[in-house]
DNA sequence: ACCGTGACTGACG
DNA sequence: ACGTCAGCCACGG
């Protein structure tokens, strides 16, 4: 099986799994797949899933809850404006409960092929 | 095959 | 708590 193409197909996935309303890490999302250190990589996926349309590229932040690829979505506020319509706060790039919203596809039990 | 880059994370001072 | 440094993995040139 072609790993590379694999790794990003499991980026998508995962994210694709992400309820309404939550976020979750990179990190998580990499551990996730099976590449727990990886987590920088899951950021370059995300970049090349930004022309999927089934991938809420959004619900994904730091560690933090920090909106650190919100630059990457044309407008400033673009990402941030998406979490707020699902219900998710968000102040000064920063999601508010975020230990709340966390959803981590281990944990909550992710569909993973 | 080598080097630079990056939407990260953890450790250190 | 905050800023800085180093390590890590995958991709493109």
């Amino acid at each position: 099986m072609a790993a590379r193409d694999d790794f990003f197909a499991r980026v998508y996935v995962v994210v694709r799994q992400i309820p309404a309303g939550r976020v979750t890490s990179y990190g998580a999302i990499a551990r996730a797949i099976g590449s727990a250190k990886a987590s920088r990589t899951v950021g370059y996926a995300m970049n090349a899933s930004h022309q999927l349309p089934d991938v809420p590229a959004h619900r994904v932040v730091n560690r933090q809850g920090l909106l650190t690829g919100k630059h990457y979505f044309g407008g400033l506020h673009a990402m941030q404006q998406l979490l707020e319509a699902e219900g998710i706060r968000v102040k000064d790039d920063q999601v508010q409960d975020f230990a709340q919203l966390f959803w981590d596809p281990l944990t909550e039990g992710a569909d993973l092929p």
